[in-house]
DNA sequence: CTGAAAGCGCTTACAG
DNA sequence: CTGAAAGCGCTTACAG
């Protein structure tokens, strides 16, 4: 707070009242032409800045949003963040962007300061049963819109992708190629997207026939290094599965490194399919066969529904449409798989 | 601002002084042990939050810093970003991400924005030349900290890291292998580190012997889709280069991106050298040689001399080490390459 | 159209 | 250790 230049000195070189000039520059019309030009001149001379906090305090309104993510560094979130903070950049607001770190306690510290700030509503990609700080922001009646993520059982509105829809189109494009011994990387049971995705997974492979096998999944916390670790566990197996299913960009990444560093041939020995169509994925070869989603349409969304809520409108939840991108990494069963001989299937 | 628990309310409800509280809340020592007890009790049993605007418009500080930074979608700096991030947030301050989307424009507002929000000090990887907002928040006396690029000329502290020798190394690994037509996709000349690496390159190869030839050098502006565009045209030379270099993260992407739609083989048909070792990088196959330096190194580094700027101390500048990670896509020049039989190098 | 005054919620010398 | 009072910089009914 260096600047110290205020609306009085403004108004004292313009030789008009504090409140003449506050009009002047917050574009009230009840000011005469020759204040107008008063005003502005002197501001321009003194290099008035408003200072928001003070403006803020007596409008008691902030002009600000909240937007908490878990993972700035996953790039699907970054595309989300990116999309929001140009929608609210548009609306004249500002973006205090929180990095929850895939931790629930991070999650709650950055509630805390949001709370603070008074941000007049916050979008959020939630962690957690909403046990804690969450519903306790909630309750204060803090504007809320949840994007990607959501809580269960939390009566916020939400722009969500169909994971439903997702996986099963994986699943069934999969067992069309042959495949029965199906891996799957989840993310972290925290959170509705990796509940979903691998519930989703579970029951394609029942529609398909296929019974849903412990060993052939592993749980991860939608960073890369999981993502490595659980493919590398999967690889090992005795019977390894035949594709491999990853439930984030992140963890797609790991999966790939695994690969190469096994020297299996993607796509030939092992068919991955991977989530969220980025840059990177599409910069990878073979062609990486995703499920993808539109995380900036999300984050654009995410923002014209904050401000509905804002506006004390009602706004239903949306889920948007995912496809299957098919590419190169997924292709029929090797027939000389140590899996070829031994899986049933479908009995019951 | 819905929430409207006071700090009046809490010194009502505990039968102290407004006074009292604050200094309770506010861990001042000069209070007794009951006034503690009692003030404590009541914020919890009303849920009062400070109002963090407030409290710094009293205290003339806002405990906020600005991170200005080019693109949250390029994992570099997504990567400072939460360095610096999680350094702010362990020193009890709030971070206000901007995004300036490589736009000077862009760039300009949110340091408005910073100035009307009253940062105690900003981070940034500046653009253009400073003759703008820059300058002008530099003069209000706002303590400032480049991260990764600077603006020269502009005497402000700064962490980067020693392009010159990346480029350099990198330039000398390929000449090493023999190539002599070497390309090279540079970021914007809007920036520091655009037009140092370029230079670097250039100086790297009159060093070797090698006439720098105009016709290799493609102008992109640090975003994916530029890499790319790059990469076709250089590719679609009568003499393409043997090698190239890209000169960030997400142009390294498109570049590879090239390869695969024309069907090179990176690392044999042609050496590609990119710029930082991400967890993108590493998943590409074969494994990208990269000039690489360290962003989380970057982030937690430019928060530390922010602090010391605010603290009050000199802080000099810092030049980061780079170095070399040689992986799978570099190698010999291709005999049958067009270009073969007519370089001839270092005539002058 | 304009100005004097009050007040947003907090902290901090000041006096005790 | 505690409280009354002032003031951070702004905006906005209110009266004119």
């Amino acid at each position: 707070m260096r600047q110290n230049v205020t609306i009085r000195d403004v108004a004292q070189r313009a030789g008009v009242s504090a409140a003449t000039a506050s009009r002047v520059l917050s574009g009230n019309p009840s000011t005469s032409a020759s204040a107008r030009a008063k005003v502005r001149q002197a501001a321009r001379e003194l290099q008035f800045h408003v200072n928001a906090r003070a403006k803020s305090l007596r409008r008691q309104q902030t002009d600000t949003i909240g937007l908490l993510l878990p993972d700035i560094r996953n790039p699907f979130f970054a595309e989300i963040a990116q999309a929001a903070e140009q929608a609210a950049l548009a609306a004249g607001m500002t973006t205090l962007l929180c990095n929850a770190n895939e931790s629930t306690a991070q999650q709650d510290l950055y509630l805390k300061l949001l709370v603070a700030q008074r941000v007049d509503g916050i979008i959020a990609a939630p962690q957690g049963d909403g046990s804690g700080k969450l519903d306790e922001t909630i309750a204060l009646g803090l504007p809320l819109v949840f994007v990607d993520r959501v809580i269960e059982g939390v009566d916020v509105p939400s722009v969500t992708s169909d994971n439903w829809s997702g996986v099963r189109q994986a699943v069934r494009h999969l067992v069309g190629l042959g495949h029965r011994r199906i891996g799957f990387v989840t993310g972290s049971q925290e959170t509705s997207t990796g509940r979903e995705r691998l519930q989703a997974y579970r029951e394609a492979l029942v529609r398909a026939g296929i019974r849903p096998d412990k060993t052939l999944i592993r749980y991860g916390n939608f960073q890369t290094e999981s993502g490595l670790v659980a493919a590398r566990s999967l690889l090992d197996l005795s019977q390894p599965p035949t594709a491999v299913i990853a439930a984030d960009s992140l963890m797609t990444l790991g999966v790939v490194q695994a690969c190469n560093e096994l020297g299996l041939v993607i796509g030939e020995t092992l068919s991955v399919i991977g989530y969220d169509d980025t840059e990177t994925t599409r910069a990878l070869s073979p062609g990486l066969t995703v499920i993808s989603h539109d995380p900036a349409a999300m984050g654009t969304q995410a923002f014209a529904m904050l401000r509905d809520v804002l506006g004390g409108r009602r706004v239903p939840s949306v889920v948007l449409p995912v496809s299957l991108v098919i590419r190169n990494s997924t292709g029929p069963v090797p027939l000389v798989s140590a899996s070829a001989t031994s899986e049933s299937g479908a009995r019951r």
